[in-house]
DNA sequence: CTAAAGATGTCCT
DNA sequence: GGACATCTTTAGA
């Protein structure tokens, strides 16, 4: 079991928006080892990124942007650097952010975390004692990191409420890659990138 | 307007 | 391994 060293507290500033601003595939390898943040006025929540999944536009068939622009969809369409969070099964929420030019669609599912800080408010948020069930999916970090529809759109590079840090000790670990999860078409695609060993990632 | 599926999680057998 | 909760979005009539 492969545990990264604990960066409990990042005062690492948001990644700027020309780290979004490229290929999806890289950035969702990149993404891993970095530090998702969430910020309330009295708490800050702190989770490691380790698993990601990238997602394309029309000529990606699983992807929310295969049949071009729709009011769901839009941030896909927006500026890079922005959180596309949407509803889905009735009940849950999913966090992206989009990636790539302005106009050309483009996002990456952050599917699992290793929490780091604020550990106490996720076991509360999520009901239960359990660290390795607090965000291992994701729709488990949204309900711990109480990301919900009011964040969709919002800019990921100012360095409030939500946004991403950069990890000043990472240590080693191995990218591994697989067709992505709970979709139906696209799954030549190994657009599914996780930190191998990691008792975090959401499924073996 | 109607209906079916969905980038999931939890509980049960 | 399978049922089911729960509702938005999208496609098709």
């Amino acid at each position: 079991m492969k545990h990264l060293s604990h960066a409990s507290v990042s005062s690492s500033p948001p990644l700027v928006r020309s780290f979004y601003e490229r290929e999806t595939v890289n950035v969702a390898k990149e993404l891993l080892g970095k530090i998702l943040v969430r910020s309330f006025r009295s708490t800050v929540l702190q989770g490691i990124i380790v698993e990601t999944e990238a997602y394309g536009g029309e000529e990606d068939p699983a992807s929310h942007a295969y049949r071009g622009p729709t009011e769901r969809n839009q941030v896909m369409y927006g500026p890079p650097g922005h959180a596309y969070v949407y509803f889905t099964y009735g009940m849950h929420y999913c966090l992206n952010v989009k990636t790539g030019p302005n106009g050309q669609a483009g996002a990456v599912l952050i599917r699992a975390l290793q929490p780091a800080s604020g550990i106490d408010r996720m076991k509360k948020v999520r009901g239960t004692e359990r660290i390795k069930d607090l965000t291992n999916g994701p729709a488990k970090l949204t309900q711990a990191f109480d990301v919900t529809r009011d964040l969709n759109g919002h800019d990921l590079t100012t360095g409030r409420r939500l946004f991403i840090a950069d990890n000043a000790d990472p240590g080693k670990f191995e990218i591994a890659s697989s067709s992505r999860i709970g979709v139906r078409a696209g799954t030549d695609r190994l657009w599914r990138f996780f930190i191998r060993g990691n008792q975090f990632v959401s499924k073996q």
